[in-house]
DNA sequence: CCATATGTATTTTTT
DNA sequence: ATACATATGG
């Protein structure tokens, strides 16, 4: 690959290393579909650009961009990748002349690709192509529904909360396990209930058939149901040459079982990731996937490593160099960079919380004086509570910050109710929508509403009168107009519909909330994001998939020009970087959360703090 | 019986 | 900020 005199090369290609270069290239030029290769990226070692640029020269050796498809894990990512992203504060690495590419349209997380293909292949798989999504809360309520209908929620039984049963299904779909094994190895003090969990989760199932509902893991399992019929899995195979996955240390062993499912040679499919940064094993990601993917194919898939690392400085990668090292199993690789400094990693130890916070405010003003701008700072930690003691510090000291991670605008209350009207009016169906919106009335309680529920559900499909359900008397007008509102809705046109359901919600709010104020200006501003939706299915499905960044991410961002601090949770900082950094509670067990728990040295708990210059 | 007010305990990480 | 359990009021 890299013999080839770089003079011939296009000059998109020139700005690459060898090693990218090669992975970029590899099966060039000989005219056919390049068998399977993995590229195992050490952080920083511009791995988003590579397989950015492989698609590029896929592209420009003739490859249909509709034919391409790009599995990301998160929509930022896919966006970084298709050239839509450019909020970054970090420079756009990608800038191909042709780029974003017309056309190139497959390019998303593994659940809204795979909602995508089963509204197209529903029919030939025997679901409704009018399926309601339900995001992890819907999942959770319709899961305690069915836990009370079986009774196993009554007196005094300590039965698993529906947060966990929750967990313990997911866990089981995801790894394909037995639930006697999950039960086991991962959620030991539920054991006793396995009897009960499988009749729960046998209902559960039944429950979302009957209401056309499809939970996050229903995606991923349809899917590879759907790929499982041998026609359907060559359909596909032909209809994508090429498969490109990002992240894939992060896949679970159903994403890795539906893509080989979909390419069992290999041909055309190439996976990127790093073994040393698995970080979703809660979700079942197994770092078997990416260890095993080059034997899973006869001959082995192609593997090119990329070591060089343009994000930090010598000290700190080899300290991460020697976190890497205790791993049990891994490819070997070694990060280094030419950015040479003398500055190494600092570790601070401070005696409470609230040190912890002044101190790292401390540092970041010092980073400022500096020429640091707050907006090239940013302060991570692993759970989105940790740094509540210094938000609070922040706002007393009048310090501009943004936080990613943790309570997101699409999970708020308020925002809730409005879609579950919205989804309630298109699929009557779905109970927990449905259940939700008729209590925002007053004077209705969960009785009422599961009786009205029943009610529409043993009615004639399409015939069921709203109206004419029964509410007691001083409720019938608020009643009343709420059942106009919705058998309005299907007569309105997109954005129509969501501004009628705000309209009639707003009226409610001062009633149901102390602080409507603010809650109204999150309807509004979901409003004019509803706007940019081109249909109300469009907007339901791809937003609890893929929630637009202008809500997840920069809602809280007061103008773009603006300099502020940056804060996230680990998980949401994926992939990206800033010139300085700080951590918090680096604590034995927390960060790193390395497999032998060793004896903590140190024996104040929440005592460090790192900053990495 | 049913809705709502009050009180108490809890909060990894995310599609 | 929310979820669940219990108490009170219509």
């Amino acid at each position: 690959m890299t013999d080839s005199p770089s003079a011939a090369l296009p000059d998109y290609l020139s700005g690459l290393n060898d090693a990218q270069r090669e992975a970029a290239t590899y099966g060039s030029g000989s005219g056919v579909v390049a068998g399977p290769l993995l590229i195992i990226a050490g952080a920083g070692s511009g791995k988003t650009n590579t397989l950015a640029h492989r698609v590029a020269h896929l592209l420009a050796e003739g490859a249909d961009p509709s034919r391409i498809l790009l599995l990301t894990f998160s929509r930022r990512a896919a966006d970084e990748m298709s050239g839509a992203y450019s909020a970054s504060p970090a420079r756009s690495r990608v800038s191909m002349p042709g780029w974003p590419v017309p056309g190139f349209s497959w390019a998303g997380t593994f659940h809204s690709v795979g909602a995508r293909l089963l509204r197209e292949y529903a029919g030939r798989i025997g679901i409704d192509p009018a399926f309601t999504i339900h995001d992890r809360e819907d999942s959770g309520d319709l899961m305690n529904l069915v836990r009370h209908e079986l009774g196993l929620s009554g007196k005094g039984k300590r039965f698993p909360l529906k947060g966990t049963c929750l967990a313990i299904y997911s866990a089981a779909v995801n790894t394909r396990k037995p639930l006697a094994e999950v039960l086991l190895t991962s959620f030991p003090w539920c054991a006793e209930w396995q009897t009960d969990l499988k009749g729960l989760f046998l209902a559960y199932v039944n429950a979302k058939q009957a209401q056309q509902v499809l939970d996050y893991d229903d995606l991923l399992l349809y899917w590879a149901q759907m790929v499982s019929e041998p026609e359907i899995a060559r359909e596909l195979s032909e209809r994508f040459s090429h498969v490109l996955v990002d992240e894939y240390q992060d896949t679970n062993h159903l994403q890795a079982a539906l893509l080989l499912a979909m390419k069992p040679d290999g041909m055309g499919l190439t996976v990127v990731g790093d073994d040393a940064q698995s970080i979703y094993s809660f979700r079942g990601a197994t770092v078997r996937n990416i260890l095993d993917f080059p034997e899973h194919f006869d001959p082995p898939a192609r593997r090119v490593t990329l070591e060089r690392n343009y994000r930090s400085s010598q000290p700190i990668l080899a300290a991460a160099n020697e976190v890497i090292a205790q791993a049990r199993e891994r490819y070997s690789k070694e990060l280094w960079s030419e950015r040479v400094s003398s500055e190494r990693p600092q570790l601070v130890s401070v005696r409470d919380e609230v040190d912890q916070a002044a101190y790292v405010v401390e540092q970041v003003l010092a980073q400022r004086e500096n020429g640091i701008q707050l907006k090239s700072q940013a302060v991570l930690f692993r759970a989105s509570s940790h740094s509540v003691r210094l938000e609070i510090e922040l706002t007393r000291r009048n310090i501009p910050f943004v936080k990613f991670g943790g309570l997101k605008f699409l999970e708020a209350r308020h925002v809730k109710d409005v879609l579950a009207i919205l989804r309630w009016a298109q699929n009557p169906r779905d109970r927990v929508s449905g259940f939700r919106a008729i209590l925002l009335l007053p004077g209705i309680g969960p009785k009422t509403a599961s009786r009205i529920l029943e009610n529409i559900q043993a009615a004639v499909p399409g015939c069921a009168l709203l109206p004419e359900q029964p509410v007691q008397e001083r409720v019938q007008p608020a009643w009343l107009e709420f059942a106009t509102l919705l058998e309005g809705l299907p007569q309105r046109t997109w954005p129509a519909s969501l501004e009628q359901v705000a309209q009639w919600y707003e009226a409610q709010m001062d009633r149901i909330f102390d602080d409507a104020a603010m809650r109204v200006a999150d309807i509004q501003q979901l409003a004019r994001i509803a706007a940019t939706y081109p249909s109300q299915e469009r907007f339901l499905t791809e937003l609890t998939l893929d929630p637009p960044e202008a809500t997840s991410d920069e809602a809280g961002v007061p103008l773009l020009d603006e300099d502020y601090l940056i804060l996230s949770t680990i998980h949401s900082a994926k992939g990206k970087e800033w010139t300085a950094v700080s951590i918090l509670n680096v604590v034995d067990g927390c960060i790193p959360r390395t497999c032998p728990p060793a004896p903590s040295r140190r024996s104040k708990k929440n005592a460090a703090c790192s900053t990495w210059p």
